[in-house]
DNA sequence: CGCGTGTTGCAAACGATTTGCAATTAAAAA
DNA sequence: TTTTTAATTGCAAATCGTTTGCAACACGCG
């Protein structure tokens, strides 16, 4: 119920250097808690909840509610995006430097394991929705549930 | 920031008596609140949160719990869907008798708008994506999410 | 190295949702 | 119709994820 199913990973990644200089670039600091959260974003390439984020810090890096403040920051940047699943907690995945990070998962309703999933829904068919409606901007949230190899017991 | 845009709705649409028969085949009572929150569904085809809900019922019917209740077991019935748009609220729609519920929303960012969308991620993809990574049973959610006619100020 | 502003920790506040429990009531049984 | 019984409700307290006020603190510019 709580393992991490198998999840091919695309091969966009970022330094954390650049991480840190894209915050230092609008005048914000970078402070050991905020280095260690990009840390782990980084290590664990699949949306983690505030609290998994938390727990994966080194021994109690820094305050939970600073791990909240974090990531609005980052998602304020853009160097992070939210996700939500099946339960009721917000998930953050890091956003490469060029990558808009627009992309979905397959997530397993058992075991949460989450998958990378290349497929979008199609951008024309979402401009006809847009147009047929008289909405701009419009984007889309998108995730696949199912159950994953390993819970198919 | 509250007021409902416009929006066409599909034909399907069951009379009230129809839904207490479905719960009283499953041997549960027809309460006076379960009646009035299946009148108040039954007459706004959008998704609502319970709070909305329960201030749609007339002159306080009964307790918030009792429709966080009423719709938790309308959902596990399968007589209701549960959507989640932009804020934390979860919010539910009536689910047609034969119909399975499934179908899309295009939502305002800004006045919280929705409009019933026909289109659905392509079948065969989603076949794809499901055998290409062993996942069963796949389903998926999707949400589109813009700025309606009436707030593109 | 000192200062000023951005940051943090902590605890309290919040909003959505859930739950324990005793009182109530719809519907089956008599 | 009355009785019986199990489902349901109201109310208040408990949870959970998330936010915020505030005083103490620490980057990083000069």
């Amino acid at each position: 119920m709580k393992k991490i199913c198998a999840h091919p990973h695309p091969p966009r990644r970022e330094k954390i250097s650049d991480l840190t200089g894209r915050l230092r670039r609008e005048s914000r600091k970078i402070t050991g808690p905020r280095a260690a959260i990009l840390e782990i974003l980084h290590a664990h390439p699949h949306p983690l909840t505030n609290r998994e984020i938390l727990s994966a810090l080194p021994k109690s890096s820094c305050d939970l509610a600073t791990v909240y403040r974090s990531l609005h920051l980052l998602e304020k940047m853009g160097m992070v995006k939210r996700y939500h699943f099946h339960d009721g907690a917000a998930r953050f995945e890091l956003v490469g430097a060029g990558d808009n990070g627009h992309h979905h998962h397959l997530v397993c309703v058992n075991c949460a394991g989450v998958v990378e999933i290349a497929e979008c829904f199609p951008e024309e068919i979402e401009k006809k929705i847009a147009r047929t409606n008289g909405f701009k901007n419009v984007t889309h949230k998108l995730e696949f549930f199912g159950t994953c190899p390993k819970c198919q017991a």
